[in-house]
DNA sequence: ACTCCAGTTGGAAACGTTTACACTTCATTG
DNA sequence: CAATGAAGTGTAAACGTTTCCAACTGGAGT
């Protein structure tokens, strides 16, 4: 266990002083071609690794930037991590990664502890963005920090999102256009997702444009496990729903499985639609109908910003990127057996 | 932009040295009840939060371990991250997330660039654990490190993984015994991932076990999402596989669209296994057979035992956890159509 | 009244860097 | 030939903590 060289040892095998290693490594200020190649050498020799916690509290710059996401279990996260972690390294900063179950005090004491690292700025997606004591907290910290996936609701936070209200009201709009007249929606918990209240406006606001009352919506929680439960309900209505909005694309997978549990087949007796667009989703069959957010990009767009903020403290911005229906397989035109003039099949 | 309160604001506020003030922080050494609550008061008011950069200074320890996958965009290593993150979050540790992309050089630079950030231990999946030159690199650095997924070749590494030939022999082998005697393997880039070349092994030793032959084996890159034309290939074969066993749940998943695409149904023209068990995979119908690695516990207890070694110096130790093998619907005993005397349909 | 000790507290030296500043050389310029 | 300045180098002071050590209290024991 013996401690790793540190530049004061580099300076005596080079014969020079600790100054000018540091102006070698940093090429900085004027150093000779010939000491230049000693340094090097030494530094080779040795094995010597400069000690960025040594010069961070010198520099008071940590290079790194924190990052805070519910949970790295639904892709979309992963995603969106994995774009923040390209950008990072590309400008050369590192990432603290953690997470908050969705908690919002877990949200709180995670920020804590990367304020506490000293990170340079974050990039965070909370539970609600209008109730979080976590941003409180941030806003006063004078550490710049960008939201991704949250809603641009409250002004001069920087915010990396796309209009999920809208998207929700283009998609299930689809829907209505291919025939659907009830529509049902399975809604991920509101309290922990503010995007998932917006996106139940934009189902609710699809369903008025198109004069249709809307459907059951059940709110179900985050073990989007088994919702087999849910589906039964849904197919056991009287009217039953001929198509279903999901409010994540997680959910709907699972929905598409409860129903086939149930026999029924999707696209052909029901419906079902998504939103993220995860990759899974195009892999699987039926292809999941949804709601492509760019979630690397977002990642990378957050981190892009945050950077510029960081160099130029340019203002903060809201950036909606826009998003893209993919057509899956998951939903097709209704078929005509529900109504009484019907013939049976 | 004004900096943050240093601890020796909070001592000048208090009353008190900077010794005393630390002492409240980490509560060692005595301090009267009455300062204790002056020191805390003080901290409260000027929103004090300790500089861990200034701590790993002196402490020569910086609280953060070193995390390298692959990827995130596969949820099996978001699930370890996952996990990773959790433990590392109880034994009071924050996490430096870096993913190679599969490339070995950087592979390398990210591990030098975590060490340059003293992290007291790394967690690590790497593409080709024998051929690593990330590894030899690590063997000299003195900072303890944990495999994950990588198979437990090389002695004396920490590793934390499961038997892949032997899981990968097993789930064949139940292919074998429903009756299937054709079975085709779907392998991902055996260079870029030495799990990927002992579950090839694992499928040949269980068609030897009953005296089939390999079927074709292709091997893909990772771009998994178009699988089709590979499927094509497959079903175009004379006599074709009746089941295809893939290296990977994504490759799975990919391969069931590509018949779907082609017509075929799965699993009742053609079976699909896969490897890796995400959660994604028990959620959409079919449900994927497949063997289940406990992806989020592997990464637990990697950091588990990286902690014990950290804290007690523990020997390295090889942890081989126990897979489990998932009976999904996307498999089943094969259809009798393809033997000369078989009845048409 | 003395010593002794436990409980508190402060002073100051690290930890590994960067960097402002001062100091050499040595060549160029007036 | 003196003055100027550029290039190369070293010294030492930070940065924000922790922690060793010394110093001071006051009460108990003799």
């Amino acid at each position: 266990m013996n401690k790793p060289p540190t530049i004061r040892e580099v300076a005596r095998r080079a014969g020079v002083s600790v100054a000018t290693v540091s102006r070698v490594m940093n090429d900085r200020g004027s150093v000779s071609e010939q000491t230049r190649r000693m340094v090097g050498e030494a530094i080779r020799e040795t094995g010597f690794r400069p000690n960025v916690i040594g010069r961070g509290l010198k520099t008071a710059r940590s290079g790194t930037l924190g990052v805070l996401v519910p949970s790295l279990q639904n892709p979309i996260f992963a995603d969106v991590v994995q774009g923040i972690e390209r950008a990072a390294e590309a400008g050369g900063y590192r990432i603290l990664l953690t997470s908050s179950n969705y908690l919002p005090e877990k949200e709180v004491a995670a920020i804590d502890t990367l304020l506490c690292n000293r990170v340079e700025g974050l990039v965070l997606t909370v539970a609600d963005e209008s109730a979080s004591r976590a941003l409180d907290f941030l806003d006063h910290s004078h550490v710049p920090f960008v939201l991704v996936f949250n809603p641009a609701r409250t002004a001069n936070h920087s915010i990396v999102t796309i209009d999920n209200s809208a998207a929700a009201r283009d998609i299930v709009g689809r829907l209505v256009r291919m025939g659907h007249r009830r529509i049902a929606m399975i809604a991920g918990d509101s309290q922990a997702s503010d995007r998932s209240s917006l996106r139940r406006a934009g189902y609710e606001r699809a369903l008025m444009d198109g004069r249709l009352r809307p459907g059951p919506i059940i709110e179900v929680g985050f073990d989007s496990r088994n919702l087999v439960r849910h589906c039964r309900f849904l197919s056991s209505c009287n009217p039953a729903p001929t198509a279903v909005f999901c409010s994540t694309d997680m959910l709907a997978i699972a929905a598409i499985r409860g129903f086939a549990a149930l026999g029924l087949r999707v696209p052909d007796d029901i419906s079902v639609a998504g939103f993220d667009g995860i990759e899974v989703g195009q892999c699987m069959s039926p292809s999941l109908a949804t709601v492509v957010q760019p979630a690397e990009d977002m990642g990378m767009c957050a981190v892009e910003h945050l950077l510029e903020r960081l160099n130029s403290s340019a203002p903060a911005k809201n950036l909606t990127l826009p998003y893209r229906l993919r057509h899956g397989e998951s939903w097709a035109e209704p078929r005509e057996t529900t109504t009484p003039k019907g013939t049976p099949v």
